[in-house]
DNA sequence: GTACACCCTGGAGGATAGTCTAGAGTCAAC
DNA sequence: GTTGACTCTAGACTATCCTCCAGGGTGTAC
C-alpha cells in the first residue's frame, strides 16, 4: 500500500504520516526500488492507534511511550492504566480551572450588565482596578 | 519608572513587557537620554489590564482589540460584553469536550480494569480496534 | 513511450507566548 | 571614577503538530 492510500484510509495527510515516521511513532516501512514507501496492514493499525489515543488527549511524545509498551507482551496493562489515570487527573484539573474561568466570565458579564443598565459611560472591565480577581484560571 | 520596577510591580518578566511593546499591546514609552524606557502609572494600569483579561482566557491578539476599545470613550461596554459572551461560549464548548474526554478516559480505565481482573495478557487499549470511539474530544 | 498522478527529500513556516543570549551601554551610589 | 546592578538590541530558541514548498523521480495505464 502506498502512502496516499494509507492516508486516505485513516484520514490523515501524507505529510502527517511522514512526520510520524520522522518522529519515531511509525516504523520505517520497506521501499520499492524507486524509493516509495510500502505499508502493511499493521502500519494502518498503528496509525489508527495513534489517532485513537490522540483522541484521548495524549501528546505524540506520550503516544511514543505507549507504542513502546505495545511492543512487548509482558502484561503491559498496568503501565497503560497508570498513564490513563494520570491523564484523567490532568483532564480533571483542566476542568476545574475552566470552571473557574467560566465563573469569572459570568461575573464580569454581570458587572457589565449592571453598568449598562445604569447607562454609565465607563465599562467596568476596561476601567476597574480589580473587578473580580480572576486568579484560578489556567 | 524603569522597566525592572514595573516588571516587579506587576509580576511579569522584563522580557514579557518588551514583548508586549513589540506586539503593540503597550505603547512605546519615552526614553532617557541613555535609551532606558520610562514608564508612567498608566502603563502599569495597562499591564494590569492585560494580565486581568488574560486571566479571563483572552489571547494577546484579542487583548489588543480590547485595548483599542479602551482608547475611545463612546460607550464601549457593548462590544466588550459581546466579546465576553463569545469567550464564555468558547469556554463552555471546551468544558463540554473535556467532559466527553473524561468520560472516555473513565471508560478506557474500566476496560483496563476488567482485563486485569481476568489476568489477561493483552491490554484492551493497546490491542482493541475501537474500544470506545473517542470522538467527541477536542 | 508518454501522460499524469503520485511520491521523494530537505527545509521553511506558522500559531502562541514568551524566554534566553551575547555583547554592549547606562545609571546611581560611593 | 569606579563598581555593580540594571538596561539596550537583535535574533535565536522553546514546545506542539503538523503544512507547504521546490525540484526532481516513479508507477501505471493507454
Amino acid at each position: 500500500m502506498q502512502i496516499g492510500i494509507v492516508a486516505k484510509k485513516i484520514g490523515l495527510s501524507v505529510d502527517a504520516i511522514r512526520f510520524y515516521e520522522r518522529n519515531a511513532l511509525l516504523p520505517r516501512p520497506p521501499r520499492t526500488r524507486g524509493g516509495f514507501r510500502q505499508y502493511a496492514e499493521t502500519d494502518v493499525e498503528t496509525l489508527a492507534f495513534i489517532r485513537r489515543v490522540q483522541g484521548l488527549g495524549f501528546k505524540l511524545s506520550e503516544i511514543r511511550g505507549l507504542l513502546n509498551l505495545r511492543g512487548n507482551r509482558l502484561q503491559p496493562c498496568a503501565p497503560v492504566r497508570r498513564r490513563l489515570q494520570e491523564k484523567l487527573s490532568d483532564v480533571q484539573q483542566k476542568l476545574a480551572s475552566l470552571h473557574n474561568l467560566e465563573r469569572d466570565l459570568r461575573l464580569a458579564l454581570r458587572h457589565c450588565n449592571r453598568e449598562m443598565r445604569k447607562r454609565s459611560a465607563h465599562c467596568p472591565i476596561l476601567r476597574e482596578r480589580n473587578p473580580s480577581k480572576p486568579e484560578g484560571a489556567k
